[in-house]
This record gives structure tokens, sequence and C-alpha cells, in this order.
DNA sequence: TTTAATTACGAAAACGATTTCGGGATTTAA
DNA sequence: TTAAATCCCGAAATCGTTTTCGTAATTAAA
């Protein structure tokens, strides 16, 4: 019970490879009579075309692939999930690969793509990127790549993103319609367009106040280890110039300050009011529960795949011009409650 | 810059084809001297070996398939990145397949994982599959299968597992010990063996207690939709044989517990005690903090990942009757504080 | 010096599918 | 009745590698 190839339906039916083959992709050439006989005898010996064999000499893998930094945070879930969404219904298949935000997995990986491996690229690059070297090489293969969440920016292609600078602006307007004073921004990268675009718009928002208040640094800077984080976090909440409000730029800062202000027996929002940029559903049962700038996980992840499937059903689109932007959603819970 | 293939390759170094492919591998056919040349040769013109018709000759893909029922969990979160951190240091390649528990597309799924697509495939089944011919087909192609975290009774394979049934009992005992005259468990499904014995573990746990204690109806099935689950819970805490200990069998349950006691003013762990399986990171800071039983996730996908690769590489192996149990661990925290 | 073994390479056959092209058999048009 | 068109099907080339096998050239053994 196995491997029944083409040669072998062919045999047994008494037909020629080139017929059993092209009565299965229905082709024209071939009298409803005998497709008839050959899919019966090919459902019966329940044959699978080789897949390889069959991308191979067609040069279409009909799979793709999605590269991203971790899939522990549940932005990239559920991304993948709207990636996967629309996969499936092309028929498609996803490779997942992970670059931990080193540079050399991702170029690694990237490589790994190129030679037909897969139809197309989702990526969200890895904080360390600088150049982008790789991408080109891999779109001159004439791959398709198109950025999710995270771009690199001066690389021409499409991307999905969100509305990452008004997002920072509204967070901290937000902060300030609360009556902060002292609002700080949690900053994960100085690189990675997605988090300069947030701390940007913070900053933007921040104008609207006096500018004798706030602290001296507004910006902070957290892109270590987890535990490095965490003590920057510590030391800023219980240092000399303690803000009123903080901005988590990622999910995972968020976390943090919340363990820390609870290791400090810190109040939220009593003494510090806070707002992560976050996607997790146990916001609103959080203690207390977390007002989030909520991106579109999902959405962004199937529109990025959407694109990508344009670019690979019909090669002469020219989809690098595509910028799709969904916005995300302020959602305002306790941790800002005046 | 494209395209070149060791044809291209070959005739660039007047050389044949076949000397370059055996340089390439390192063959000791081949001489130093010319090793050295093709692999300059390569390297300069960018040479990537075409993996499908590399695949189609050698019947190897490089490629394993994991399957899981969502990605939303965090759990198959963590297991995926288990899984990624063994695949990656064996160059392998993974797919990702969601069977939105759905057992007709966990059919197809695994359907497509024949005919050498895949070296080997990682599965957690889906709750509604009742029959095991598509993995034994797929078994019978000599494709090895591994269950992580729910496997399928009497079908024969390795599988790596959590301690299901003493977790159940554990779960029970602790709200005994927290004084709760009431516990009830709440059931994602009464199928999936990993969900029946969690919950025959905590019955065994019950029995501890004298027999007039406690609700009629100790197991409560939770396997509709997420609507459908949260109408139940509401309906079990406001309805008259209102328990004083919940135990949620999965992540997203204990979430709905805690919306519902949220949404109904009911106190945890005041007038109820919460206990959930998951490994959702944010328990430490719910409000109150979550009382968990956290799996081992990344553990669990990296050591069904690495026996995955011991029945690949050695082919005689008999890889079928490991077991693996890698326990979880109560964590107490708040919601079954006294 | 002759024979045997070793070294270094190339020709060609796979792997399993798709596709071009050609040609019998049948039907239609002239 | 003959020419042309149509319908079905098969032979063979092709996709890009890997691998077997054969064979010159060189080296070692006799």
């Amino acid at each position: 019970m196995q491997k029944v190839n083409l040669k072998e339906l062919a045999r047994q039916l008494n037909l020629s490879i080139a017929t059993v083959s092209k009565a299965l992709r229905d082709s024209h050439e071939i009298s409803s009579k005998t497709k008839h006989i050959v899919l019966e005898a090919a459902a019966r010996l329940n044959y699978t075309p080789n897949p390889y064999a069959s991308s191979l000499r067609r040069k279409k893998s009909k799979t793709i692939a999605v590269i991203i930094p971790e899939v522990a945070d549940s932005f990239f879930s559920l991304a993948i999930n709207g990636i996967q969404s629309v996969a499936e219904l092309k028929g498609y298949h996803v490779l997942i690969y992970l670059s931990h935000e080193k540079f050399e997995i991702e170029q690694s990986i990237v490589a790994a793509c190129g030679s037909g491996r897969v139809d197309g690229v989702l990526i969200s690059i890895s904080k360390e990127t600088c150049t982008n070297d790789h991408l080109t090489s891999l779109q001159s293969e004439n791959i398709p790549i198109i950025f999710f969440d995270r771009e690199f920016e001066n690389f021409n292609t499409a991307m999905v993103l969100t509305n990452d600078f008004e997002c920072g602006k509204i967070s901290a307007e937000h902060l300030i319609e609360t009556h902060c004073k002292k609002p700080v921004f949690l900053s994960a990268s100085t690189s990675l367009p997605m988090c300069t675009k947030r701390s940007e718009g913070f900053l933007e928002g921040l104008k609207k106040t006096a500018a004798t208040t706030g602290v001296a640094e507004p910006v902070i800077l957290c892109n270590g280890s987890d535990e490095e984080n965490y003590q920057k976090i510590i030391q800023l909440i219980t240092g000399p110039d303690v803000p009123d409000g903080i901005v988590a730029s990622v999910e995972k800062l968020g976390m943090q300050v919340y363990l820390a202000c609870q290791q400090t027996g810190i109040k939220i929002p009593g003494q510090i009011k806070v707002i992560a940029f976050s996607t997790n559903d146990t916001a609103p049962i959080l203690n207390p529960s977390l007002t989030t700038i909520t991106q579109p996980a999902f959405n962004i992840g199937k529109a990025a795949a959407e694109i990508l499937f344009k670019a690979i059903d019909k090669p002469n689109y020219s989809y690098t011009n595509e910028r799709l932007v969904v916005p995300s959603q302020l959602v305002k819970r306790d941790s800002t409650r005046l």
C-alpha cells in the first residue's frame, strides 16, 4: 500500500503515463469515459501525486514562507492564523521560520527560500536587520516578498502595517487626558520603524502639554534581554524621576511593567497609568484590566497573504507599491482610569 | 542573477554535471583541487541547489509537518518554538497546518503529508477525530507520526504527553485543601484523552472528601463555541447549585471563568476558587493572579521533535513504543488563596 | 616490465510528474 | 468520394539533482 505513482497507475490501466496525467488534470484532450476510469482507479489505489516532481516540472511549489522573529508573542500567533486562513483557501502550504531577532539567521532563512523552494515570502524583519541584500537577491529571483507589521525602510516592496505613529500619538494624548504629567514610552528597539514610529508619535502627542512638564527623557530604550529590561523598569519606577504614565511599545514590556509594579507595590493606575501595545486577550482580566492599543493581528496577516497571492497569481502585477494600513484601536480599561 | 543550476555551473567550469555535484557534496571521488574550484564558483555565482529536484532524487524532503488544532492557544505557540528549536539544528523545514478541530480538515492535511512531502509528522489531534485510518495510511508509507499533548488512543505510535490524570487529581486535592466543598471541573471535550484523563483524575481526587459533599454533577462539559461555553459558565455560577471551586481544563475556559466572574461580580477566590490548565505567562498578573497547572509546552514540543528525528534518522529504529511524560506543575497563586 | 590497484572524472540512467508534438481513427465539409 | 477538421491518445523531452558505472590516467605491487 504505497508508492503508487503515475507509471504504476498507467500500467494497471493499460494507458500511457501521459494520458493518465492529463486525465487527472482534467485535460480536454481526454475523453470523459477515460477520465472516469482513471479517476476511479486513482481513488481506489489511493494515488497522490508526488509534490516535488510536480514542483520541479511546473516550477511552482504551492508553498509560501512566513518568517517571523518569534512565535511566542500573541501578535504573531494571530497573524499566522490570518495567513493560514487564506493559504488554506488557495491550497498552499505554509513554512514557518523563526529568526529569533538575529540577522544572520534571517539571512540564511531567506537564502533557503530561494531556488524555488517557495513561491513567495511574508516577513516581519528582525531587530538586527540592517541591510537588505538578502531580500534583494530573493526579489531578483522573482519571488515576491511582503512585509507585515515590521518593514525594512528603503526596500521597495508591498507591506501591511498598522498606524503606528498615530497610535503612539493617541497613547500620549490619552495619558495626558488622564492627567499624567510625566509620561514615558518604553521602546523595544531603535531600529525597527514599527517601534520608532510609535515613539515618534508618542513624542508628537506630548507636544500638547506645556514644555515644562514631563520627565527629562520620555523615551526609554528597553532592547536588552527580558531580565535586563525588567531591571530597567524596576529602576525606572523606583528611581528619582518616576513617571506617572507608561506606554509599553510591545506586549512583553507591558507584562513586565505589571510584574514590576506588583513586585514593588506600586499601584496601577493610582501611582502609574499604563498602556500597552498588545493583542493578548487576557488584557480585560489583568489586575487591573489593561488599557491596550490593540493591533488587528489576524487581519494584518490575512491582508498580507492576500497581497502575496495576488503577486504570485499574476506575475506581471506590480505589487511592490501596495501599502496597506490596518488601524489599531485604543481600548480604554482600568489601568488608565482616573 | 538567477537560475544558475548545476548545468550552468558545470558549463562555466568546463566540468561535467556529475563532477560538480559530487564536488559540492564533498565526495571522495573528487580531488581537493577541483573541489576548491567548484566551491569558489558556486559561491561566486550564488548557486543554491533546487530543493525539489534534490528531494525527488533522494526521496528525502528535509521537511516535517506540524499539525495542530489552532495556533491561538499559548500552549501551541510554545510547543512550536520547541519543535523549531530542534528542527533548526537538524536543518529541517517546518510546515504548519491547522485543523481547526475539524476531522475532515485533519484528514486532508494528513493526506497531503503523504507521497514524500514530509519526512515525518508531529500531530496534536482534533477534538473531532474518531478514526485513525488517515494516520494508518500515512504510517504505511513509512512516514513516522508522533503525538504530542493530544494522543489518539489505540493507535500505536510514539507520544509525548504530560501527566494529565495526576494533574487532575492534584487540582481537586488543592481545591479541597483550600476548603472547597463543591468543586467542579470544566471539561473541553469528552473525546480527547488529554481532557478525559484530567477529569478522571479530578474525580479521583474528589474521592477524599465525604460523599455527601459536592455538587450533583462535578464534571461540566464545555465543548461548544466560545459564546456557548461562556453562557454555560454564567449559568453555572449564577445557578442554584453554584460551585465554590472551578478547574478549567484548558486555558481558554479559565479566561472565560474570569470574565464571567468579573461580569457577574462574583469574587475570586472569595466566592469561587479557580485553577486553570494554562501556560499563559499573564497568569501572575491577572486579577487576581491565577493558580495554574502549567504544562511544559516548549519541552513537550522539543521532546516530540527529538523522537521524530530519531525515527527519521534510523529507519529501523522502532520508535512506536516511546512514551514520554513530561510532568506539569501546580503553581499556587491568589485565585485559590484561603 | 607487467599487472593490479587507485584516483579523478564523465556519460547516462534514474526520481515522478508535465507538456509538446505527432499521428492514427473518426467525423464533417466539399 | 475525397479532403479537411476533430478527437484521443502515446512517445519522448524536460525540470535539476543524485548516483551508478565505466574508463582513462596515474600509482603501487609483483
